[in-house]
RNA sequence: GGUGCCAUCGCCAAGUGGUAAGGCCGCAGCCUGCAAAGCUGCUAUCCCCAGUUCAAAUCUGGGUGGCACCUCCA
């Protein structure tokens, strides 16, 4: 299996610390505000990734945090004279819900800053007893980027000197500009803990490297973990900070591959909150089936930028419901689950660096053939146990294709409407047997009306919603 | 300003030294009472210039045009 490692700038084989064994921890979301269609691709790119993990026979571990202790959090429970509790646990079932939505499941580890300050302050003591971090006067604990010789290797930044010598000037507390908080003094009681440092809040690239350490490290690798994943914009400063604890507090490294996927725009444009572009994944799935977000947002590269817009969108639904059409041929017919060559081509893709895009074009290919032999040899039993069986295992490793198809063409239409076009589906059926083919015209007319197609087969008249 | 990434058919998008996957859209046909669905066929020499090579979309240099990070951010 092949991993594009964006600090060695190249894919590379994946080599487990531990044999069969992969360990994976991804940044997850700060809980003050709903997901955004970011946030749906990091956590689709890496449910994907443990897909493939696992297909390749890896026993995985995947953590990914909550963030619930950050300013905004703060500022929001202020704005809505809430209790920050209420407000973390709002957005961590939001997130919950709408990621079932999407088909992304539930890390293994799902460790929450709150539950995680022992370990933190372990962290930042070690730290300050290896010299690596330093108490300031006003009570705050920094990390010493100058006692780490090898920061900044992760990004590949360079220092800007004439900025160095400024930034130390107009901020006296701190020794060099890139200096960044472990602890941070707070003396109002909005949320403070008593830490030995003092009371106060931990910096936001400290919870990272301790919940590693507490959850997933493995005390004599050279490595605390297989895989760090996250945003591309994490690389710098969270993921060169995190890494540059880790490696000053413990005896190992943080992650031997680190993986950051592209970021998500919206019609060309960064979605942000001044830009009032923000597209929320709730208001998305409001109007789409999570299914077909899913398949979107998974069917180009995970590190190329994605641009989201409807048309695109629009062409991927057709893409998904080519899978359907195919799996409601051949819905409720027994399969051998056997291996078939399709599925080997298609790990093989997905193991390279998740190539999805190929991926897709081997299961369009997979589909057309299964297609025209049923065109042609509708009774070809073999190829009908082989088509389920890859029609499974493309549920499987990718997540497409999971609903009964009958419900997936039907998404969204009420149990009313439902029943008024099954009855004008027999009426026309009945006017066609009887040739009377100005009425069917007339009758599936009215059936269009209910914004759905339909489709006569040998089987009978099935109708999709368009 | 610093650092880095990208540029392939109308649109989305693989391929990264051996002669351009796939999807959407479009056109023609088969099937159909007509449709829809399905199937078949057709549609690019890879931003520009120069170079390396028997061979380049793929490597090198120079342009042009996008984008990202450097501050909170998936």
């Amino acid at each position: 299996m092949l991993i594009f490692d964006s600090v060695q700038k190249k894919k590379r084989e994946f080599t487990p610390l531990e044999e069969g064994k992969a360990s994976l921890y991804v940044c997850g979301p700060t809980v003050y505000d709903d997901a955004h269609l970011g946030h749906a691709k990091s956590a689709l790119v890496f449910d994907l990734l443990v897909r493939v993990l696992k297909a390749n026979g890896y026993d995985v571990t995947y953590a990914r945090n909550i963030t619930d202790i950050d300013d905004k959090i703060i500022k929001k429970a202020i704005e809505q004279n809430k209790d920050i509790k209420e407000i973390t646990e709002f957005y961590t079932e939001a997130f919950h819900k709408e990621m079932e939505a999407i088909g992304v499941e539930r890390p293994d580890i799902e460790p929450k800053a709150t539950e995680s300050l022992e370990a933190m302050y372990e962290l930042v003591q070690k730290l300050i007893d290896s010299k690596h971090a330093y108490k300031t006067d006003d009570g705050d604990v920094y990390f010493d980027t100058s006692s780490d010789n090898k920061y900044l290797s992760l990004s590949h930044r360079v220092q800007d000197e004439e900025d160095k010598v400024q930034r130390v000037e107009s901020s006296s507390e701190k020794k060099n500009s890139a200096d960044f908080a472990l602890w941070k003094s707070v003396k109002d009681n909005t949320l403070t803990f008593d830490s030995p440092f003092g009371a106060g809040r931990p910096g936001w690239h400290l919870e990272c490297s301790a919940m590693i350490e507490k959850h997933l490290a493995k005390p004599h690798a050279k490595f605390a973990v297989d895989i760090h994943g996250g945003g591309a914009d994490l690389l710098f400063p969270h993921h060169e900070n995190e890494a540059a604890q880790t490696r000053c507090a413990t005896e190992h490294a943080l992650a031997n591959y680190w993986m950051h996927n592209g970021f998500v725009n919206i019609d060309g444009e960064k979605m942000s909150k001044s830009l009032g572009n923000s597209f929320f994944l709730k208001d998305a799935l409001k109007v789409y089936d999570g299914e077909v977000l899913r398949f979107y947002l998974l069917s180009t590269h995970y590190r190329s930028n994605f641009n989201f817009n409807e048309e695109d969108l629009a062409a991927s639904k057709k893409r998904l419901d080519k899978i359907y059409r195919l799996k409601k041929r051949l819905f409720g017919l027994a399969t051998n689950n056997e291996k078939t060559k399709f599925q080997e081509k298609l790990l093989s893709a997905l193991s390279d660096d998740m190539n999805v895009s190929l991926g897709l074009a081997l299961i369009d290919e997979m589909i057309t053939h299964a297609n025209e032999t049923l065109d042609t040899a509708g009774k070809h039993k073999e190829l009908k146990k082989e088509t389920i069986s890859n029609l499974y295992y493309i549920e499987e490793i990718l997540g497409f294709s999971v609903k009964n198809p009958y419900e997936y063409f039907q998404y969204g239409v009420d149990e009313q409407t439902k029943e008024k076009i099954a009855e004008l589906i027999i009426q026309r059926d009945e006017a066609k047997k009887a040739k009377d083919f100005e009425a069917s015209d007339k009758l599936r007319d009215e059936i269009l009306h209910y914004g759905v197609s339909i489709m006569d087969t040998t089987q009978g008249t099935f109708w999709e919603k368009i």
